[in-house]
DNA sequence: CCGTTGACTTCCT
DNA sequence: CAGGAAGCCAACG
């Protein structure tokens, strides 16, 4: 509780297992109970650079299943490559079985 | 201090 | 179905 958010939303995205992926709106509504806060999750992500360890923020994808923050990567296509390397089939900026993939934050209470 | 922007979501047209 | 606008909160110039 005394965690910043951006702290907390940074290790929600180091527990998420290779090949799962989750969405802000999950991350956010999970720790702030809105998900209209899901832009909070996206700066966060931002400012994920700066932080160590590294934020595997290629997990992170919007509500869709969509890789919409793909141009913040070092290549546009690597968010998707590392995705695809993790067993997650991507076809144009969209996670294909979604559903599949995706993992809550809770489970990493668990 | 105030206006703009942003890796989102949802509603409205 | 596609595009625009509003709501959300925090950081930046």
């Amino acid at each position: 509780m005394q965690n910043a958010f951006f702290e907390r939303v940074y290790q929600i995205v180091r527990e998420i297992p290779k090949g799962k992926v989750t969405t802000y709106s999950a991350i956010s509504e999970y720790l702030t109970g809105t998900k209209r806060s899901a832009r909070m999750v996206g700066w966060a992500m931002n400012a994920s650079h700066t932080v160590y360890p590294p934020v595997p923020a290629h997990r992170v994808v919007n509500k869709n299943g969509l890789l919409t923050g793909f141009r913040h990567f070092a290549t546009p296509t690597q968010m998707q490559e590392r995705l695809e390397a993790e067993g997650i089939i991507v076809k144009n900026l969209q996670i294909q079985d979604f559903e599949k993939h995706f993992w809550h934050p809770n489970e990493m209470i668990l």
